[in-house]
RNA sequence: CGGGACGUGGCGCAGCUUGGUAGCGCACCUCGUUUGGGACGAGGGGGUCGCAGGUUCAAAUCCUGUCGUCCCGACCA
């Protein structure tokens, strides 16, 4: 059963080398005293409490652990290196289990013709309030209008058609990294920009059966186990009822994160769009009986829109938590006085821990104060932070900080190595917990509309889709709730919403 | 696109009511002292007040328009 994947996996695996995976040479000591609980921590009073303003809070973490601001075009964004760096290890991770798939990469035309987007009724009646167009090229008006893709089903459509030709050219799995564009009027960094990066995957296949099973297999095997495994947030899984079905597609599967604040974020999308864009493209290739037939097609993404759901899925009052698998850096090791004693011990342990294979940045700034160092580090959730001073060193030791379980501790220098790894899988285990247990206290089950309504106003509450259905939704979306999924009673995936006795969870979103 | 709020050095704001040519905190630069939780002192640089019109001897201030941002809704990754 994929949505019973947990992160209790071999945790150490991910975050070491096999060759640094030894077992520690001797229990790890701690100084009298212990494990001491940092009270600083969220003392520091840089952003606006999540309690107080949660919007307010995420635009102030998104500024000041310097991730992202505005562009100069109404909805464009730009992203820095600090905020980049979550995202391309987001498309490491990703990206190899694409791959993993049998999909390889490609990469097709920013521009496409207005004409392609006609071809497939319900897809250019559900994109057009959402185009850009271009009109003008070298100064002359364009005999054909180009479309800046909102997404790229029409134009891979047309060239999928070219390259398939026999059943032994299927299954065609395709995947571009790329940016697209599409015109909004609300947006937030991250969440919702005109332009943004992502990931999108189109498939060809033999039968509705394979297309199928390709689609709940990139759910389940990517998304999911991507989102789980590596971000630590709980997937809620499940099929999407009509209203929230991407235009074209026969049924899209969702994968969704509930944040703090009790909404909801959509971070992964899979659809299988039956042969509709088979037909409007000419998708067609002759099976192993010699008759032509149409493929079954599928497409599938998600973007840097993930990034916005780890800030909003883990983050805390003292900034941006990030779970040790993903960090872009998982060791800040950090100087806390300027002396040549210091820096060199300091670069030591640096090199060692890097050599172990750890993700570790060393801040040998002399010239920055300790406690701003200390907060921007918060700030940019660094898991785990050394801090070597003169008073470590008499004792032969080292400071290691955990900003995820919000503690310190006096560590010998020979058993850093065995520490930091301790502490980074206990990170992880930590905010996987957190958001697990988070969702389960916010989700409600419910007996009517009306109910349902109202648990949504804190997180999903869960309705029999009977008791729903497509009049209860309607309703529902007059107070800003929406059915995110639904799954069967299991908790399983559905095939269809053809089938009986489904459970539907309601709550607000982004 | 509707409803509300707001645009003044990089950031946060005051000044606008009652028009007279711009100020505060943080950040930044230099020097010195500092560095175990946002250091201190002294000196210094930076803004045609979102933009465009209009009223006026004179506009950050009054009027009109426009662009943008934020919040709430409708639309969406």
């Amino acid at each position: 059963m994929y949505h019973r994947r947990r992160t209790e996996g071999p945790v150490s695996g991910l975050l070491l080398p096999a060759e640094a995976r030894r077992p520690p040479r001797g229990r790890i000591r701690l100084r009298p005293g212990g494990v001491r609980p940092v009270e600083s921590l969220t003392m520091a009073n840089v952003l606006t409490p999540q309690g107080e303003d949660f919007p307010r809070w995420y635009q102030d973490v998104v500024a000041k652990a310097e991730l992202a601001e505005n562009g100069p075009a109404k909805g464009s964004q730009v992203i820095r290196p600090t905020g980049f760096a979550l995202w391309e290890r987001m498309v490491d991770e990703m990206d190899d289990r694409i791959k993993e798939t049998g999909t390889e990469n490609a990469s097709f035309p920013l521009l496409i013709p207005e004409s392609y987007f006609q071809r497939e009724a319900a897809h250019v009646e559900g994109f057009a309030p959402e185009l850009w167009m271009v009109t003008h090229g070298g100064g002359k008006e364009l005999e054909e209008k180009l479309a800046i893709r909102p997404t790229s089903e029409t134009i891979i459509g047309e060239y999928m058609a070219k390259w398939v030709n026999s059943y032994r050219d299927l299954p065609l799995l395709l995947n571009q990294w790329c940016n697209v564009m599409r015109y909004e009027l609300r947006t937030r960094l991250f969440l919702r920009s005109s332009e943004f990066l992502w990931q999108e995957g189109h498939t060809v296949h033999e039968s509705y059966e394979d297309a199928h099973a390709f689609t709940l297999r990139i759910l389940h095997d990517v998304y999911a186990d991507f989102m789980e495994n590596v971000l630590a947030l709980p997937v809620l899984r499940g099929i999407k009822t009509e209203a929230e079905r991407f235009a074209g597609a026969l049924n899209t599967f969702g994968a969704e994160v509930l944040m703090r604040d009790g909404k909801v974020l959509q971070m992964g999308t899979s659809h299988e769009l039956g042969q509709n864009f088979a037909k409007a493209f000419d998708i067609r290739f002759q099976g192993s009986d010699g008759k032509q037939q149409l493929g079954w097609t599928t497409s599938w993404g998600t973007s840097t829109r993930m990034v916005g759901g780890l800030i909003m899925g883990h983050g805390d009052d003292a900034g941006l938590r990030v779970p040790p698998r993903l960090a872009p850096v998982q060791v800040l090791v950090m100087v806390v006085k300027d002396s040549d004693e210091v820096q060199s011990a300091a670069k030591k342990v640096y090199d060692e821990l890097k050599g172990d294979g750890l993700r570790v940045k060393l801040d040998h700034r002399g010239d920055v104060a300790f406690g701003r160092r200390a907060v921007d580090a918060e700030l940019k959730g660094y898991p785990v932070r050394i801090e070597i001073g003169p008073r470590d060193l008499k004792n032969g030791e080292a400071t290691v900080v955990s900003r995820i379980e919000g503690t310190k501790q006096t560590i010998p220098l020979g058993m850093l190595a065995e520490a930091v790894a301790a502490a980074l899988e206990a990170a992880q285990m930590k905010l996987w917990d957190e958001a697990l247990e988070f969702r389960e206290t916010h989700t409600t089950d419910a007996a009517t509309v009306d109910e349902a309504i109202e648990a949504a106003q804190h997180g999903y509450a869960r309705l029999p889709w009977d008791a729903c259905g497509v009049e209860g939704e309607k309703r529902a979306a007059g107070s800003a709730v929406t059915v995110r999924v639904l799954q069967r009673e299991d908790g399983t995936v559905p095939d269809s919403l053809d089938e009986s006795g489904l459970i539907a969870y309601l709550a607000r979103s982004y």
